[in-house]
DNA sequence: GCTCAAGCGGACACTGGCGTCCACTTCCAC
DNA sequence: GTGGAAGTGGACGCCAGTGTCCGCTTGAGC
C-alpha cells in the first residue's frame, strides 16, 4: 500500500517536533546517549509529552538522528568511489563524527542495541563492506581483516571518548585511532612469537 | 600511627562479609561493575544494611576486591623480573583477569572513578611503568608509546568484552587485544603518509 | 545458663527517570 | 470571528535503586 499520506501537521507541532530533533542532536553530543529525556523535552522546551508524542522512545528519536549522520557518510563514501584509501578515509570521518556526536557508534555498535537502531547498524556495516574489500585487495589494510572487526575497533575508538569537551575527545579520539591502525608494537619487523 | 587494633569481630559477623565480598566478586564478573547493592547482598544471604556497614559504597567494596587482583599482578609483575617482554606479558595476564572479572579495568581505568578506586589506578600506573621503559628500550614496543597510551588501550579493549559468557568473552578480547598490538595496516611496509 | 552488646535484616523514606492522562490552549477552515 | 479538532504540557503514578532506622536475634564472656 502506499504511504498512508500523513494528514499535513499543524505548523506549531512541526516546529515543536523540530525542536525536539535539534535539542536532541545537542544533548546526545554533549552527554552522551544515556541522557534522559525530560532532559531533552526541557531543552526544547515543551513538555514531556510532546517529546513521546512524536518518538515513542530513545530509539526512535536517535534513529532520526542517527540516520542523518549516516547519510553524511553514505555520501561520503560514493564521493570516495573506488578509492582504494577509502576505507581508512571513512574510519576518519567516523571517528571525527564520534567526536562531534559522541553518541552515535556506541549506541549502534554496542550491545544491547535499542531495536529502532539495528537498521542503522547494518548501514554501518553495509557502508564498509566494498570499501575493506578494496583496502585488503589493494594491501592497504591487512589480509585477515573482517568487517566485525572494523566496527569492533571502532567501538573500541568510542569507548575512550568520554571527555566532555570537544577538544579532549578529538585529542583522545585520534590517537585511540592511530594506536590502532598501526598497533602498540614497532613497525618494520616481523614478530614470529604465538 | 600503629593501625588501631579493630576489636575482633564476632565470629558471625567476619562470616558475613566474606560471603558479601565472595557474591560481590561474583557479580561484578557476571555482571559488571554497575550491579544494584541490594543483588550484591540478596545473592550474599544477608541483609542491605549489613552489606552498607561493612562497606560504605560501591568503591569500598570494589576496592576490597580489587585490590586481592592487583596484588596478584604485582606478583607476576615481580616473577617477570626485567625480562624485556614483560609489558607484553602483563598486558595479557591484565586482559585475561579483564575475562574473568570484567568489572576491574572499567571502574578502574573509565572516568568518572570513584575515590576508593583512585589510589588503585595509580598503582596499575605504577605496576606497568618499568616494563614499559625496558620494552621501549629493548624494542618490543614502539618509541612513542606512553603511559596513558597502555592504559587507553586497556580500557579500549575492556569497552567490547561485555559478552555474557566467559568464552565469549575471551575471544573478543583476544581478538581486540591482537588487533590493538599489531594495528588494522598491514606488517612489514612503511606507511609515509600522515 | 544468663546477660547484653554486637550484629542483624526487614521496613521505610527518598531520589530520579519513565510513561500516561486530561483539562486547557492554539491553529485553521469556514 | 468562531467552532472544534489537533496539539500542548504540567501533574500524576510507577518503578528501581539507594541509604537509614530500629526492634529483634545471637554469639561469647562470665
Amino acid at each position: 500500500m502506499p504511504p498512508p499520506r500523513r494528514a499535513a501537521r499543524r505548523r506549531d507541532a512541526e516546529e515543536n517536533r523540530a525542536r525536539v530533533v535539534a535539542a536532541a542532536r545537542e544533548l546526545f553530543a554533549e552527554e552522551g546517549f544515556e541522557v534522559p529525556l525530560d532532559a531533552i523535552a526541557r531543552r526544547a522546551g515543551v513538555g514531556r509529552a510532546t517529546l513521546y508524542r512524536n518518538f515513542p522512545d530513545r530509539g526512535a528519536l536517535a534513529a532520526e538522528i542517527f540516520d542523518g549522520n549516516l547519510r553524511e557518510l553514505e555520501a561520503q563514501a560514493a564521493a570516495l568511489g573506488e578509492r582504494a584509501d577509502a576505507l581508512l578515509e571513512l574510519l576518519r570521518a567516523i571517528v571525527d563524527m564520534q567526536v562531534e556526536a559522541h553518541a552515535m557508534v556506541p549506541a549502534l555498535l554496542q550491545e544491547p542495541r535499542a531495536p529502532d537502531l539495528a537498521a542503522l547498524e547494518r548501514r554501518v556495516r553495509r557502508l564498509l563492506a566494498a570499501p575493506l574489500r578494496r583496502a585488503k585487495a589493494a594491501g592497504q589494510v591487512r589480509e585477515d581483516l573482517a568487517i566485525g572487526d572494523v566496527t569492533t575497533g571502532l567501538a573500541m575508538i568510542a569507548a575512550v571518548t568520554g571527555d566532555t569537551t570537544v577538544a579532549a575527545r578529538r585529542r583522545r579520539a585520534r590517537r585511540a585511532l592511530e594506536l590502532l591502525l598501526y598497533g602498540l608494537l614497532p613497525r618494520g619487523e616481523s614478530d614470529t612469537s604465538d
